[in-house]
DNA sequence: GGTGTCGATGTGACCGTGCACACGCAAGGA
DNA sequence: TCCTTGCGTGTGCACGGTCACATCGACACC
């Protein structure tokens, strides 16, 4: 019945010695790479090791050096897919510096719940934080209580302790509207992400700076919820008005179930009004029409982002990545006027 | 510069004996809330954590225990909607049971790789593993290597060791066929899934036990790859063909490409051809036209999963879930002849 | 030939917890 | 009164690594 626990004890750094004929701490240099260990004595060693199929004990070596060899991930976006994107990215290359990675999702974004995200992660000694909590708040927190380990966010945020970075959200967006522009269109809204959003911030910037620099009139953001149920009942609302040509949307989402809402209401993309959206979601070259829209490449944000972290924890010099460029991709649900 | 090493050793359940004027052992006690210990010698112990700000330490606790309150997930499916989903759900039911996550994404699926995915989430201790790599020959490698730890997979595998759960995809396939069957169509096609993926196999059995109940003509399927791109080539394959009026694609990506390929080559849905998906991702219920699907709880899933995990691991009576019911969805895609 | 340096290896302590066991004491039964 | 039982608590060790230090031989240098 109870299986697991009849399971013999694994083999130690001892019994390895004791195989080998050489000291627990001849085998400890072995497994650490250690220069002055003679290739014959390594190599008893290690055939030891493979005899014994030994593996060293991660809690055993994360007590004794404090470091736990495992990077923690805090993220509020769940199963969305940019951030579960990067997720992927940070993961890849973790694993491949050989550290492995604890995710926590964070329920709501109370100042209490981040506190005890960021505990628990430091109970899991983990030896550097990934923080995928795009909004504003949660960089108050994190600032207001000075994390005691390194830690990068994914989103640039003014003012921040820690390390962060980001595609290029501002440009992305602000080439989104300048296709639109370059397009014909001069009545251009927006359908921007919530208040408390860093990128939603980023993105508007974007588009302000856009409409701005070729004297166009802006219009007051439509605040959504980055949903495509949002963006669709969005599209309803619009078809009222004929004040504008064209809509940028602050990601794929919302920019589809516009399209939706539009259809529902007879008005025609890209003939009547044009959209672009952000993110280039997979489906995004399929719906119809196909959504012009701006590509960033999340998984490289999550390599970058442990890359950084990894240098702050080892003591090395940060590595400067300028701005990640984003990928305008032209389709067909915006057109010239 | 060197400010992480400069960090004054943490206080240990010791320090917190000291000052509470008891033995380490009591406040160990106090921590695994032990019956035998008196309420104010408790209430001494809880200040002295509370003012030294002690946090127990995971590896410690680890070592000795040979138990590292960590679940392990191994997944082969990255950024896709279903399986990220799930392990969404999968870690909000672990953190709340108190454990905490690591995930390991397979690049590739050769028993090698398998083999060091599982060695390597053993090192890292993990109590036990949830698989996610819904491809037949993973479990292969699973059975073939008799993984020394509880483990639960999240698609049903016929003859895998561990124990395995997943929503009732052969249901929901035959759901989704006698719905177009019951639209008045008799010619259905399926556009399938790789031939190496378990739900792409359960899916094609719902397709044909439906059809063959009905006494309907099968039509050898289409193996795709679940990708948006390969339905789009498929949609403009199939406008070639007239000999049937109804697709059942595998999963919403393809069945979204479908749409595409087929507007693209002049097939109007649902007028001339029906299509219903598989899975309800977000954006199914805005495309053009919106789709038919099946829609399947993923994170319900995932918190399955884990409670089934625990038991296991808890050595208590472990949970029987009958199979997870899938809700058809039905929309504009697919509409009577 | 004495002394210092360096390479290769061994010895013992220590990291922070939980467990087995021991102990003192009070209550209850013989 | 003595023995048992159980509660509340303390003592010492074990877990499996790494680190600081010791040891020992080979070699170079003066």
């Amino acid at each position: 019945m109870s299986s697991a626990s009849e399971r013999a004890r694994l083999p130690s750094i001892r019994d390895v010695a004791r195989l080998a004929g050489v000291s627990h701490q001849t085998v400890s240099r072995v497994l650490n790479d250690h220069p002055s260990i003679r290739p014959e004595t390594k190599a008893k060693v290690l055939d030891a090791i493979a005899v014994l199929d030994y593996r060293p004990n991660f809690a055993a070596r994360a007590l004794v050096t404090s470091k736990s060899n495992m990077l923690g991930i805090l993220s509020a976006t769940i199963g969305e897919f940019g951030p579960t994107s990067s997720i992927a990215g940070i993961e890849d290359a973790a694993r491949e510096e050989g550290y492995s990675v604890s995710t926590l999702n964070l329920a709501d974004t109370t100042p209490e719940a981040i506190g005890n995200a960021v505990r628990q992660l430091s109970r899991e000694q983990v030896d550097g934080i990934v923080v995928l909590a795009p909004q504003v708040r949660v960089f108050h927190v994190l600032r207001g209580m000075s994390v005691d380990m390194p830690f990068v966010t994914l989103q640039t945020a003014s003012g921040s302790d820690g390390v962060s970075l980001s595609a290029d959200q501002v440009a992305g967006a602000r080439a989104a509207t300048e296709h639109l522009i370059s397009l014909g269109h001069s009545d251009i809204l927006h359908l921007a992400g919530p208040q408390d959003w860093i990128e939603a911030e980023s993105r508007m910037r974007g588009y302000l700076d856009g409409l701005r620099e070729a004297d166009l009139p802006t219009f007051p953001p439509i605040r959504g919820d980055w949903t495509a149920d949002f963006g669709y009942f969005a599209g309803k609302e619009l078809s009222l008005r004929r004040d504008f040509t064209a809509v940028f949307a602050a990601n794929d989402l919302m920019a589809i179930g516009l399209l939706h809402g539009f259809r529902d209401s007879g008005v025609r993309v890209p003939h009547d009004v044009s959209v672009i959206g952000f993110d280039d979601i997979p489906v995004a070259a399929h719906v119809a029409p196909t959504l012009s829209t701006v590509h960033q490449d999340f998984p490289e944000l999550g390599r970058r982002a442990v890359r950084i972290l990894l240098a702050q924890i080892r003591g090395e010099q940060v590595p400067e990545f300028g701005p990640l460029q984003t990928i305008l991709r032209a389709r067909e649900s915006a057109a010239s006027r």
